[in-house]
DNA sequence: TTAATATATATGTATTATACATCTATTTAA
DNA sequence: TTAAATAGATGTATAATACATATATATTAA
C-alpha cells in the first residue's frame, strides 16, 4: 500500500472515531443511548439471545454486555425469559416499549444522517456502507 | 435515504466506532497511544502549534489537548516554545525523539493497515478514504 | 491610564465505555 | 460422582472525554 494513502486513511479513521466519541452527548437520541441502540437494533431482529451471544456478535466482553442489559432492562426496554436449556442463562427479549423507544430513536437519527449526507448520491451511500462492511467484517 | 440503507449505515459506523475502541491495547504500537500519535501525526507537518489550534484541529476540548500534550511532554516526544506575540500561551513543537517514536509507531501500523486490507485494491482505499474524510469534514 | 472583560491554558471533578479478574451457580465430561 | 468448563454477575482499573473553575495575561472601553 502507498504510504501517503495509508497515513491519510489512517488519520481519516481516527478522526472518525474521535468525533463520533466526543459527539456521544449529541447522539444520545431520544431516551437511548448508543449501546443502547445497539443492543435494541440487534435483539429487534433476533430475540431472544443470551448475553453471552449478544457478545460475539457485537464482539464486546460479556461483563459489558451483562452491564449493559442490566441498565435497559431496569428501563423496562427488554425482559429476561428462562433459558428452558440452561439454568446459568437467561434469553433476552426486547419489550414492546423497548420496540417503542427504539423507534424514536431511530427517527431522530434518520434525521441527522439525512443532513450529514444530504450531499451524497444514494450510490455514493451505498459504496461508502459496503466499504464500512468490509473494514468490520475483515480478519 | 432509503430507511434500510441508514439503518445498515448506522449500525456499521457504530460497529467500526466501537472495534476501534476496544481494539485500543493492539492500537497502542510501540510507546504511542492513538492520542499520542495524532498529536505527533499533526505537529510533524504543522509545529509548532499552541494548544488551542490544536484542540480545533482535533476538535476537541482544549482541557483534553492540555493533558495529552503534558503526557507526551514528560515523554520528550515534545517541547514547548514561549509564544513571542501572546504571554498566555506557549508553542508546541515536536522533538527529535517524538519524530523518532513516530516513524517506528508508523512502521507498525503500515504493517496492520496492509494486513486488513490486503485484499483491497488501492482504488478501493482511495475511495473509502475519499468517503472518511468526506464524512469527517461535512459538519 | 485604569478598570472590566475576554482568552489561553491548567487543574479539579464527573461520566462513560471498556477489559480483565474473580465469584457463584449450573452444566458437561471423565 | 467428582472435576472441569461455562454463563453470567460483580469488583476493580483504565482511558478518553467534557465541563467547571482557577490563574495569568491580553484586549477593550471608560
Amino acid at each position: 500500500m502507498e504510504q501517503k494513502l495509508m497515513d491519510t486513511m489512517d488519520f481519516e479513521l481516527a478522526m472518525l472515531i474521535r468525533r463520533a466519541l466526543s459527539v456521544q452527548s449529541e447522539m444520545r437520541l431520544g431516551k437511548l443511548d448508543r449501546a443502547a441502540y445497539l443492543l435494541l437494533y440487534l435483539l429487534k431482529n433476533k430475540s431472544p439471545m443470551g448475553i453471552k451471544a449478544i457478545a460475539e456478535e457485537l464482539r464486546l466482553d460479556g461483563s459489558t454486555i451483562s452491564r449493559q442489559i442490566a441498565s435497559i432492562e431496569a428501563k423496562g426496554y427488554v425482559e429476561r425469559l428462562p433459558d428452558p436449556k440452561d439454568g446459568r442463562a437467561s434469553l433476552i427479549q426486547i419489550t414492546s416499549a423497548g420496540m417503542d423507544e427504539f423507534m424514536l430513536a431511530k427517527t431522530a437519527r434518520v434525521q441527522r444522517f439525512e443532513e450529514i449526507f444530504e450531499s451524497w448520491t444514494e450510490e455514493e451511500m451505498v459504496q461508502f456502507t459496503t466499504y464500512l462492511a468490509r473494514l468490520n467484517h475483515a480478519e
